[in-house]
DNA sequence: GTGTTTGCAAAGTGTTTGCAATTTA
DNA sequence: TAAATTGCAAACACTTTGCAAACAC
């Protein structure tokens, strides 16, 4: 049994991420509340099934591996998270979800954002009848000199 | 046994890609020639291990698939093949080497290259000291409208 | 209560690897 | 003949899925 105040003092940290859930129209749950907390509290970030799995852990939420996959991609399908293709092994996603480019270390696979890289792309050629531009990847690959 | 008219005849339509084999330092295999003959015969081309594995068989050409893994990729590490991160499901294999950019169709998977599209990065933003930048990827996605 | 979500373990996908047999130089 | 290359099958890493139990509303 949870009391009143007891529920409001815990519900208190989680606002933003109950907020984001809510106008997603994504059940609240445990684990979606505390993944969405470790994602959108704080400034953007990139992150890999694993790391935020990992992160859960050490949070000391239980969540399995597989509904941290699942919840991503959920997240992803809702607009709150893009996903990033940089590296063939893994897939990141990204909490920014405006348009900006990326700049990826090869050596440590970090990935970070570009935030001011004026791209301009002249002359997109033309596409085949009936395609339309779903988006602009920009990915600047870095490594040790 | 192979008499010398004969390889001669055989060997002709394989010398530009013998050339690029010899050039590279590796030994020209039968494997080898016949994949660097698909590769490179004709205009540049984007492809999947699993889609060379397939026109090599239909050649009547006799390659494992580990070959065909292990070919790409000591293609791309002696800079004949680039290696294009466009899709997290499989690898895709550019020949043409130079400074370009993709148009990447979501719908059918297929990658093409942007021929003649100016990219400009204004103000590169600092990188880390001790970084250069090894490369820089655009991709532009398309899907139906 | 009813439909949704979770976790597990199993299955799936694309890719890599170990090693004996084969091929190249 | 010595060294490189191949093919197979097993191993791999990451990701998805089926389904019963747990949960949200």
């Amino acid at each position: 049994m949870t009391s009143v105040s007891e529920k409001a003092s815990l519900a208190r940290p989680f606002a933003p991420a109950l907020e984001k859930l809510r106008g997603a129209g994504l059940r609240p749950t445990r684990q979606r509340l505390a993944l969405a907390k470790l994602l959108f509290d704080g400034p953007d970030r990139h992150v890999t099934a694993e790391m935020l799995h990992g992160e859960a852990l050490r949070a000391r939420v239980q969540v399995s591996l597989a509904t941290v996959y699942n919840t991503l991609h959920q997240f992803t399908d809702v607009g709150l998270l893009r996903e990033i293709v940089v590296d063939a092994e893994r897939s990141y996603f990204d909490t920014n979800v405006g348009t900006h480019h990326h700049l990826f270390d090869e050596n440590s696979r970090a990935l970070h954002d570009i935030p001011e890289c004026d791209v301009r792309l002249d002359t997109m050629p033309g596409l085949p009848a009936g395609m339309e531009v779903s988006r602009v990847d920009v990915i600047v690959r870095m490594r040790k000199a």
